[in-house]
DNA sequence: CGCGCGGTTGAAGAACCTCAATTCGGGTGG
DNA sequence: CCACCCGAATTGAGGTTCTTCAACCGCGCG
């Protein structure tokens, strides 16, 4: 039971013959995985993309607080029903999006994340691999690294050793399919 | 806030242009979705896929049968959570699986959920057409009639009109990619 | 210096899609 | 009762997207 403080993790599964699905990535102020409430054993794991700082819970403590307080409980509800959305939206990026939409919306919702108002310039540090990410969208790293030069060449984007510029944000977000993210 | 009592429904989204992806079906004793108990609005749609029978709650009444019973709270955590599990689990499959893999394991998801104990022979009502299949492995409902078609050819089911027999069930988890479900 | 990790690039191929025509079965109207 | 019709599934041909394999580059670091 466990929130990041400081830097960024990834949880994830490999399947038979080592191929990885990389779940979610989780960055400050985060719950590695709420289900630890409930679950003991876990199906995926976990690994450190940087130098990472965790706060842990006691789970009996946790579930305690959640029964003793009313706002509390709503707000873990909260916490494990947007974990679920998130997943759902992932899920139907996966299953309906192209390579290109999934990219430009991995990369606007990880800006989001890291306190993007959505104009143009914005920069911020980016620690994920272009393996990361295809792992993340059931791409090819060699795909990746394709999209990802095309939308550079575009001048969507500049992509620092670890820090992204979001330097188009409108042509970005048309990548991204439009609408929403 | 539902329990479906009988019948079978899914949820969806649909992006741009219409393209469709399924989220989950949902089976007699399950919630609808476990997020309105949090939310006000949807950002999905429901749709019966046969005559449903729907057991409804008031959603105030429902948090505070939540709170007055530390089971209870227990028991809807745990719902939520392998709600998010089932849409992790698929996520893997989007990912990181075939088409012939995704088909297999859903099949064989789909009979589990309906009692299915593992055994060679078993048979159970299955009104899913291709399409739903295909729009909830994203696919498209021509491939998903080819890979089918190949399951059927090899005799590892038998799909009728609205009911599908696991032929051989050690063969179909084979295709599914061998371990788990 | 050399090594290794991460990224880029090219060529060839596999997986899956699109378009379109055809079939099959169940229901409905004449 | 039969003709028709409609939704669902099948099949083929050809195309696109993404993968695979492999070589290469650049850079930081021991």
């Amino acid at each position: 039971m466990a929130i990041i403080r400081e830097g960024v993790a990834f949880r994830y599964v490999t399947v038979t013959d080592g191929r990885r699905q990389i779940l979610s990535f989780g960055m400050p102020g985060e719950f590695i995985s709420a289900s630890f409430v409930v679950r003991d054993a876990a199906y995926f794991s976990v690994q450190a993309l940087t130098p990472v700082r965790l706060c842990l819970f006691e789970k009996t403590e946790l579930q305690q607080f959640i029964h003793s307080d009313p706002a509390a409980l709503r707000s873990f509800l909260e916490i494990c029903i947007s974990e679920k959305e998130n997943r759902e939206a992932q899920i139907v990026d996966l299953g309906r999006r192209t390579s290109e939409e999934r990219i430009a919306r991995f990369l606007l919702h990880m800006a989001t994340r890291s306190g993007w108002k959505g104009e143009s310039g914005f920069s911020f540090t980016f620690p994920i691999r272009q393996q990361h990410i295809a792992d993340m969208l059931g791409l090819t790293q060699v795909h990746v690294s394709r999209v990802i030069s095309k939308f550079r060449r575009s001048a969507l984007i500049v992509l620092g050793a670890s820090t992204l510029k979001i330097a188009d944000a409108y042509a970005l977000r048309q990548a991204a399919g439009g609408r929403d993210v």
